[in-house]
DNA sequence: GAATGTCCTGAATCCTCTA
DNA sequence: GTAGAGGATTCAGGACATT
């Protein structure tokens, strides 16, 4: 039989468009082969598993597990597996660009063999990333503990690079904490699951959308390329429109094909308000606290005091200001102060404004709106 | 620098006679190359990490993280790593009994590499388990998702090896229902970690009991062997003594022999009635109102109001929310508008379906049914 | 004694721009 | 390349002191 993704790309001519928003259909590696260098900003494979199974497995009452044995997920042995690995990571490597990240989802199966490989690749893993099944299939048999949860790898293309993490849109996700590297989310079922004309699942492992939305929101921008080399059903391509994402999806099966494609096209994107995101401070232009001093927001000559009214600095005309025979910047002196390496004077320093002590951070922000 | 376990075992007879309820000071290859083949029914193992940290890191309140820095967790590369962890898993393998498991504990640092040379050596992988901490140290810099998990691999000699599973235990252990892959217990702090003589935490990364008592229950008999080649402050031996089971610890660093046998001599083993009192309360799961927005419940753009309809805001993607320039999360805006100190933006806010107001918590608490 | 507040700490691959 | 400066960044829980 001949397995997935193991003929070798032929060598053919490099497009120099993406084909932004399509599916190409075909092998995963020779259609990834065509794409030009660093190109996409994110790439999200859902590669076969290597499940392993043996026999049918039963259910107690009898009924009869349906399991995903798929010819695309069968290979002779680990190395075959790890050969097909390498080689789509290969690919995969050098279409993204240097500060895209890649994610790759698995199970105990073959994750491990798949973290290695990208490890020996040089991506350099950024988190590895639970999902916690909300509604996971029991363990019929009492042999094992249930197998609850996939596991995510989310990695940079080495150790230096700029990669995209939109830390507040997370933690407001996750009620105003930071967002865990474990994730509750439910598996994909009900109207969610795409069915075939004759009413059954049309893929066997289709993930949930929450999953994809996710990651999408956390790690690009809109307008950003996200490329999946294992489309099947097409929910990378689906979250990305609805998110105001560009997507590239390879598939080979023209029946997983077909129903991506008429998926994608009933989705909708949201409206560019809803997309909104709380917004990083660190994208926000920068301004220089004497600029507020020019501009008689916290005048020359005026206190500023820390939260406990511990010290209290005085503005000099420059914006640096000065206390207790410190002199330099809010954030030099700030640290000096407190002996700590650093300091952000934006929220260490305060002024009095009607009896109440406000962080200067909230001038600079009223600074930033243009009042 | 020598770095550990890296020697070459010298070649020395085997011992016939296991040693027992006791610690072999020594390099762990050379220590397990002296112990007769087939002879443990259990390895617990709790490898170094090869960490890879780079300088200092601070906490936001000017605190430095007192990092794992030790010699034991440096090697000079990947393959370094490599060859290290074959040759402790080849040693591992000859001295399981043939129906006896290996445990290893790892995070995303080492736990890919370990994981593909177990299943290269022929350990047939049985769960992998996800110990989720209840308190893990957050991401002080918000770079990435909070590392709020490690990772530990269960595996037989070979697919066909009769394994101990004691699912009835774990099935009580839970509540009555199956035990999953994903375990929620905090990590080893206060009066269970082992302290040295200056009162400083003796070891940098002691295990809580509760994992190893979970393990132990779950996957040996009383009067089982279980072997521990990375025994640290010897948490596998107290655990294993106050449940019945024999253990043997190999630990190179003398300080830390030294902790661990006073530490296991002043355990002493539970009667049966009390074993169950270390049973974890089950966590009630939190729901982050980010999560109705990521499946599509409260989808984004959708609108909210307070009972009076006085206020209407509109859903971020991210879960966030807006009204009259205020945004954030559904709590904090609803303090805002009303003026407020704080809000429970759940009863506060609601959403209209069938011409009728229903408070956001209605839709949380279907979610918590999986409807 | 109960309630409240402060301090400390945990296996961490933890910044970015300009000169 | 490197050096320096700006300024962004934390959750849960236990110990211990204070009210």
């Amino acid at each position: 039989m001949e397995s997935p993704g193991r003929s070798r790309p032929r060598t053919q001519s490099r497009s120099k468009e993406l084909p932004i928003d399509s599916i190409l259909e075909g092998d995963c590696i020779a259609e990834m082969a065509r794409l030009p260098d660093k190109s996409v900003d994110m790439i999200f494979a859902d590669p076969p598993y290597n499940l392993q199974l043996g026999g049918d497995l039963f259910r107690p009452e009898g009924g009869k597990v349906d399991a995903c044995d798929d010819d695309w997920d069968k290979f002779d042995s680990l190395a075959t597996y790890d050969d097909f690995t390498r080689e789509w990571l290969a690919e995969a490597r050098r279409i993204l660009k240097d500060d895209g990240t890649i994610w790759v989802i698995g199970s105990y199966h073959n994750i491990y063999r798949v973290g290695a490989l990208l490890q020996d690749a040089e991506f350099w893993i950024l988190n590895d990333i639970v999902w916690r099944k909300a509604n996971p299939m029991p363990n019929f048999r009492g042999t094992r503990f249930t197998n609850a949860h996939e596991t995510l790898l989310w990695c940079a293309k080495d150790e230096k690079a700029r990669y995209t993490f939109n830390y507040r849109a997370m933690k407001a996700l996750n009620d105003d904490l930071q967002m865990r590297s474990d994730w509750v989310l439910p598996i994909c079922s009900g109207s969610e699951r795409v069915k075939d004309d004759a009413g059954d699942k049309a893929h066997p492992t289709q993930k949930p959308e929450s999953l994809l939305y996710r990651i999408l929101l956390a790690c690009t921008k809109p307008g950003d390329v996200v490329l999946d080399p294992f489309f099947g059903t097409g929910t990378t391509g689906a979250v990305a429109r609805r998110l105001g994402r560009k997507w590239i999806g390879i598939e080979r099966e023209r029946s997983y094909v077909k129903v991506a494609r008429q998926r994608i096209d009933a989705t909708l994107p949201l409206d560019e308000s809803a997309m909104t995101v709380m917004a990083d401070k660190r994208s926000q232009p920068r301004v220089a606290f004497g600029l507020l001093v020019e501009s008689g927001m916290v005048p020359a000559g005026s206190l500023l005091m820390d939260s406990k009214r511990r010290w209290s600095a005085s503005v000099n005309a420059d914006g640096s200001i000065a206390c207790e025979g410190n002199s330099g910047s809010i954030h030099k002196v700030g640290a000096t102060l407190q002996g700590a390496p650093s300091c952000n004077g934006w929220t260490f320093w305060h002024v009095e404004l009607e009896d109440k002590l406000q962080p200067i951070d909230a001038l600079r922000q009223k600074h930033l709106a243009g009042l």
